[in-house]
This record gives structure tokens, C-alpha cells and sequence, in this order.
DNA sequence: CGGTGTATTGAACAATTTCAAGGAAAGTGG
DNA sequence: CCACTTTCCTTGAAATTGTTCAATACACCG
């Protein structure tokens, strides 16, 4: 039944790891439910932390803002995911803002309790710190994408990432509805730019599009895409 | 002089604030020093990673390969820091190379010993997930400039960015003898544009150059490039 | 002094962005 | 339910930025 409570995957959810430990009275006095519709902010850029966040269900997307019309999606987050670790720093500002994709709930725990909590339970802080640790291999294995693949070869490696992240329905489709834009920003790209590539997966035959619903044909192609370097 | 021993700051220095800890003496028969020359490899992506190095002198760069010749400087290193952090992770395999810029001292810790220590010793743990935050928030950073921020900008705050870690000698030059190619690494460009973009930022009396050694003059210019974009 | 590697520069080329404009879709108010 | 507004989608073409290639100059080393 606390599996039931937080309604998530007891393997992956910090969340539940850590209130499934002997402190899940303390942890019931500092915790809060948020609900957000589409498209609203669960914190933004340059805000004060106060707390960290846990998702329950819903999907979010975690972006960095650039400029008017800007800005660069950092991850994508789905139930049981953490969000807001990002705030934990020297600063005590947010580097990010997050946005809810659909409507989503998330749980909240105020920063001072989270950090007296780690310092209490060594466990988990070990595995928020290997957490840490993975999301930095990500993010600069990202960061060399960005700076020497092509485009279209982003766009591949997005797409399967997303597949592998939020897998697919029946029909094969990916289980997000993400808009050109949200794509474009994901891959650090242009509006335009996501669409003709888009075009030309669709006529390598290795993506299949209907509305906002993604479809990969042909994985091993995308892979492909994103190792164009092979040939060193 | 335990602070002698290690020769590093005792304030920046994880590896110093374990050692003066409890357990020096289980340190001692774990640890291990290595000296290496100009351009040597510490270690190399896909190697197994073993155990985890702190610089006690000398710079090094760690980075990313991706074809041939091109490779992302994820980040530069100097005394008192931690190379070899990025190995940790599910993976039991390096995700970047380490290669010293200059002749350089690093201390081996094998990484049971290091992990086993860190589940004993909250405080450094805590103290080493930090790190990581800061590292994720850094790396994330650089992302979105990556994507968003012409190449001159990126140089531009790449300058100032080395400027603040290694510092200026009494005539005022970055210490640090950056090679044309590496700067274009780190800025994730081709050594040509690199050399342009240094060639403008000269005429416009931002920096100077004598041979491998640069001198920012006008800080407020560089930083000014760095945010073309603040015209939201 | 020749050789090897790096520095410098120009010019062609390629990738991506920007601008502009027409079309489709979706929500709004009458 | 229709006309209207608005927003997003789609596409072409020009403009920009950055890369690649090629050739020459320079500097250090044995």
C-alpha cells in the first residue's frame, strides 16, 4: 500500500525509496501535491528554490531559457522522475524552468527537510549522487552531439531517446505528443530546420508521422544517423 | 603539513578534506601517485575505470572523442581537482579521455576504496554530490550556449571562463598555454573559425596575443558577447 | 639546412537560420 | 453553424554562419 500512495516505481523513484525508509511520518509533514494543466509552470528560471519535486504522473519538460523565442529543452521527465534537483547548488536560484506537457501531479518536499534528510540517510544520498552522476554523462554526451552532429542526426538520436523514455502504444507511436517547436528546442535547433528534417525521416522511410503522434519505422536507421562519425 | 602532503587547498580540495579526515591511514595503502608528461593520457574513453584521480599539480584537459580529429573539451582541470568523477555512473567505463596540458601529478584512489569510504563518510558524500550538482548545472549551461550562442560569443566566454579558473600572471596573461585546436575543442568549432573569431575579438581591443599566451583586456566586452541574446 | 608541424589566409562550399507568405486548423463570438 | 481571428503548419528563397579545402608562410628541431 505505500507503493499505492506515491503511485510510482518503487526501482526508479527516489521518491519512494526515500519514504519507504523509516521516516515516511517525517516525510508526510513536509510534503505537498501540486496539479498542473497543460502547458503551466511548475517553476521557472531564476526562481528562489524551496523545494524539489517529484512527478506522480504527467510529463514534463525541464528548459533553459536563451532569448525571446528561445530556448533549449535540458530533459524530459515522466512519472516517478525527480525535478528540481538542478536548483541544488551553490546558487539558490533555479538554472531552469519546468513546464508540464500534460496535465501532470508532482509532490513536493521543502529543501530544508530533503537536505536534512540526505545528511540523516546515507543510502539515499549515495544513490541522488550516482543520480547526479548519470545525468552528467547524459547531458555531455548531449553536449557533444550538439556541437558535431548534423542536425538530422540530433533529431535521430531525440527520437530514440523519447521512444526509449516514454516507449509506445499499441500502434507503435511514441507515448508524447511533442510539439515541432518542443522538438526543435530539444535538439537546439529551428522550428523549420525540425521540420524539413522531420520531411526527410519520413522519406528515408524511418519515421512514420500522424499529427503530433510519432512513429520510429525503422530504428536501426536512426541509430545510424547518429553515428555518421564511425568512420573515423 | 597535512595540507603539505597533498599540496592543494584544503578548502577546494575534496581529495584533501577526505584525507584529513579519520582515515588517512587507510588511505595511504590505497592511494597511489602517478606523474605525467605534457599530452600523456590519464586515462581514455572506454577504458574501465578503476579508480578516481586528484590533481596535486599540473592542468589537464578532459574530453570527448568524436571522429578523427574532433573531439568536445568537456572541462579543464588543475591542482586540487577531481578528474575521473565521470566514471562513475552504471557504466563501469570511462565516457571521456584525460590528457595533461603540461607535466602533471595526480593522485590514484581505487575506486572500492573511494566508494566504500564514501558510504561511511556522509559529509564528503554530501560534499561530493554537490559537486556533481554544480558540475550538471555547469555542463547544462554550456548546452545552451552550445546551441544558441554564435561562435564568437562562445569563445568570448570560454576566455573569460579560463581567465577565472587559472588566472592571470603579473603581466596579465591567462595561466594557461592553450593551443589553438583545444580552444576550438572547448568552444566545439574548427580550429580555423577559432582563429578568426580570436583575429576579431583582437581588432576590437578585447584581447591580446603573444604567441600561446592570451590577455583579456576588456572583460566587459567579452562578457557583452556572451549575452547578445539580453534583447528578449 | 631540410623537415615536420603549426599558423595564416582566401575562396568555395555546405549547413542552418531567417524572412516571408500562403494554407490549414482550431477556437470565438455572433 | 458561419465568418473571423489567431495560431500553427508548410514551403520556398535569400542571407548568414561556419566548415572545408588548398596553398603559402613561419618556426622550431635535429
Amino acid at each position: 500500500m505505500k507503493k499505492d500512495k506515491h503511485g510510482c516505481d518503487l526501482k526508479t523513484c527516489l521518491m519512494c525509496r526515500l519514504c519507504l525508509k523509516e521516516w515516511l511520518p517525517a516525510v508526510e509533514a513536509h510534503r505537498k501535491n501540486y496539479t498542473l494543466n497543460k502547458g503551466q509552470l511548475l517553476f521557472s528560471e531564476n526562481d528562489a528554490v524551496t523545494g524539489i519535486y517529484f512527478i506522480y504522473s504527467g510529463k514534463m519538460k525541464v528548459h533553459k531559457h536563451w532569448s525571446k523565442d528561445k530556448e533549449l529543452i535540458v530533459r524530459f521527465a515522466r512519472k516517478g522522475d525527480i525535478v528540481g534537483h538542478r536548483g541544488i547548488g551553490t546558487e539558490l536560484i533555479y538554472p531552469v524552468s519546468a513546464t508540464a506537457l500534460e496535465p501532470t501531479t508532482v509532490c513536493y518536499i521543502d529543501m530544508d527537510f530533503f537536505k536534512s534528510s540526505l545528511k540523516v540517510n546515507n543510502e539515499v544520498l549515495y544513490e541522488l549522487m550516482m543520480f547526479y552522476a548519470r545525468e552528467l554523462q547524459e547531458s555531455e554526451k548531449k553536449m557533444r552531439n550538439l556541437a558535431h552532429m548534423t542536425v538530422k542526426g540530433r533529431i535521430a538520436t531525440a527520437l530514440l531517446m523519447l521512444l526509449q523514455k516514454f516507449g509506445a502504444d499499441e500502434d507503435g507511436y511514441i507515448n508524447l505528443n511533442l510539439s515541432k517547436q518542443d522538438l526543435a528546442s530539444y535538439t537546439g535547433t529551428t522550428y523549420e530546420t525540425a521540420f524539413r528534417m522531420m520531411n526527410e525521416l519520413i522519406n528515408d522511410n524511418a519515421v512514420e508521422v500522424a499529427g503530433k503522434n510519432i512513429k520510429v519505422i525503422n530504428a536501426g536507421k536512426l541509430e545510424k544517423l547518429g553515428r555518421e562519425y564511425e568512420e573515423e
